[in-house]
DNA sequence: GTATACTCCGGTTCTCCACTGGGGTTTGCA
DNA sequence: TGCAAACCCCAGTGGAGAACCGGAGTATAC
């Protein structure tokens, strides 16, 4: 019930993509790696995959880089999340014995799910980019 | 996203002894895993974390077996999912790169959290058991 | 006292995550 | 034109955990 790695790298590459956006000048990998702490090669990956996924776009050549695909209150975190986490593949016919109390049990975890979900699909990058500028805010007093 | 078997088994076994439960006479491993198409040697670990947890007790000896702890309305989905799953290490403290951005995250991550956990709580065993026979009883209607 | 159950410990196979590395190809710029 | 800076693709590796299987031990009813 953690996070994975995978998508909080995710979450802090596109936060870091969210500001750059109006300009449309694109971040290169290297820059947000060093950014948040995150192994380049790996974000190379993650950054492929939210390409494939139509949330990214990105920039061949020297001064290339990534910049976001739309705008920041237009992609929510579900997007992002099921994007490079790869869900919804449910529907495969694999016998799940299906017993009554199976399927009983799958109803509530469908509800879980939803209610997990359902957050997700509430906030999008702008919530996080706004959330992150009052935190500073509030570190900032009480710095003073 | 999606619930693993050990909690399913874990489940699983819980329904089928839910109704054995007033009479307090235990149940066999063999039979539950018979029953629900679990693979026996594994379930007995999954049993024995639920007997750690205080969940299940146990009879050795032969006409032994496994019986609830306490009522089936007073164990909630969340107290089984959280036995056999083993979360709240939360708090180790590994450097988690805290930036700003990554405090962000985190936060809503655990708005996710307790939004999965609420749906947890908020149903029992005993809720399962009555879903379990409001969906025989519907079945029964279709097969007239 | 023996068959029947649980108990504990270990090993195995498989998959996935979190990386790392080695090639390529595209592009801006001198 | 050349070349370096960026992305692109594919492959492999190490460790952890999931999902088991097996065997030796221990308690208990009959």
């Amino acid at each position: 019930m953690d996070l994975s790695s995978k998508s909080e790298y995710a979450l802090l590459a596109l936060l870091e993509l969210s500001p750059h956006y109006p300009s449309g000048e694109p971040l290169q990998i290297r820059q947000i790696a060093s950014q948040q702490n995150i192994p380049d090669r790996y974000l190379e990956q993650l950054l492929a995959t939210l390409r494939r996924g139509g949330l990214v776009k990105s920039q061949r050549g020297a001064r290339g880089g990534y910049l976001l695909a739309r705008d920041p209150w237009k992609i929510t975190l579900y997007d992002v999340v099921s994007c490079i986490e790869g869900f919804e593949p449910q529907a495969d016919p694999a016998q799940v014995s299906d017993t009554p109390e199976a399927r009983v049990i799958q109803g509530m975890w469908t509800e879980v799910r939803q209610a997990a979900e359902g957050v997700l699909q509430k906030y999008t990058l702008q919530d996080l980019v706004e959330k992150r500028n009052a935190q500073q805010q509030v570190d900032i007093m009480y710095y003073i």
